[in-house]
DNA sequence: ATGGCGCGTCAAACGCGA
C-alpha cells in the first residue's frame, strides 16, 4: 500500500499536474496541503473519476489540506484539538480500511513560523504541541497511523543543501528542531530519512533563484510513521520529477510503501 | 556574490509562503 504527501501549492493551480501525478504513481493515499480552496470549490468529481474519494478541510485564500484514498475514509476529524480559536484549516485525520484493519492517517500542514521573534512563530510552536499532545493519544491506540504532511521543519543540517542559509529562519530554529526531535522521540520513524540516510534528500525548492536547478533543498515535508506502521515499512521516496514540470508546486511528492 | 517567484484575492497591489 502506497501513501504519498505532496504541498501543492493550490489545487486550482495545480489541478493537472496533480491528476497527470495520481494517473502516473497511482498512490492508494495521498494527503495534499494549501489546497487554497474552501471545500465547496475542491474539485474532488475529477479526483473520484480516477477512484478516490476525497476528505477536504479547506479555507479561503490560503491553507487547506485533503486526504484521497481508493479504499473508503472513515471517521473524518477536522481540525487539530488543543485550541479552539484556531482557524487555520492545517490537520484533517480519517481511517483508510485496508486488509489487516485499519490504517489512520493524518494530513498536516504545520505553521511556517515566520518571521521569528512574532506571534507566528509562537503560533507554530505551539501548534507543535498540540501536535505532539494528539499523537501521543494517537499512538496509544498501537495501530498503523501515518502522519503526513508540510511540517515546515528542517530536521537536521543534513536536510538542507545550505544549512548556513537557514540559521535565521523559522524552519530551522533549535525550538523547531527540539519540538520535531520531541514529536519523532514518542516513538514515530521518519519513513523517508530511514529508507535514505545519504545527504541530499530534499523536498522542497524555493522558486527564487533557480533554487532547483542548483539543487538548493531542503527537506520538510515528512511521512511519521507508528510502530505498527513502520514494521510494515517496505520502501519509501520522493519524487523530485514533478519539481520539473510546468508550473510546478515549489514541494515534490513523499511517498511510502506499506506491507498493508 | 547577490538576487532573480508564485498563488489567491481582486481587480492594484498585497498577504502569505519558505
Amino acid at each position: 500500500m502506497k501513501i504519498a504527501t505532496w504541498n501543492i501549492n493550490g489545487v486550482k493551480a495545480r489541478l493537472e499536474s496533480a491528476l497527470t501525478y495520481l494517473r502516473q504513481e497511482s498512490p492508494d493515499v495521498i494527503c495534499f496541503q494549501e489546497i487554497k480552496s474552501v471545500d465547496e470549490n475542491f474539485p474532488a468529481a475529477a479526483f473520484e473519476d480516477l477512484g478516490y474519494n476525497v476528505a477536504t478541510h479547506g479555507q479561503k485564500g490560503f491553507n487547506g489540506v485533503a486526504i484521497l484514498s481508493k479504499q473508503p475514509l472513515d471517521d473524518v476529524t477536522l481540525r487539530l484539538p488543543g485550541d479552539e480559536t484556531d482557524e487555520h484549516a492545517r490537520y484533517i485525520e480519517a481511517t483508510v480500511s485496508v486488509s489487516a484493519g485499519a490504517l489512520k492517517v493524518a494530513s498536516i500542514y504545520l505553521p511556517n513560523g515566520n518571521p521569528i521573534g512574532t506571534e507566528k512563530f509562537t503560533y507554530k510552536l505551539a501548534w507543535m504541541k498540540r501536535l505532539a499532545q494528539h499523537a501521543r493519544l494517537l499512538l496509544s491506540e498501537e495501530m498503523p497511523l501515518v502522519l503526513a504532511g508540510d511540517y515546515n521543519v528542517i530536521p537536521e543540517p543534513a536536510d538542507a543543501k545550505r544549512p548556513g542559509a537557514w540559521t535565521g529562519d523559522a524552519l530551522y530554529q533549535p525550538e523547531s528542531r527540539a519540538a520535531f526531535r520531541a514529536l519523532i522521540n514518542e516513538g514515530f520513524t521518519d519513513a523517508a530519512r530511514q529508507c535514505h540516510p545519504e545527504p541530499g534528500v530534499y523536498t522542497f525548492w524555493d522558486y527564487q533563484a533557480g533554487a532547483f536547478q542548483k539543487d538548493n533543498g531542503i527537506r520538510i515535508d515528512h511521512l511519521l510513521l507508528s510502530p505498527q506502521a513502520a514494521c510494515r515499512l517496505v520502501s519509501a521516496g520522493i519524487d523530485c520529477f514533478t519539481r520539473g514540470w510546468e508550473r510546478p508546486s515549489d514541494h515534490v511528492p513523499v511517498w511510502v510503501e506499506l506491507d498493508l
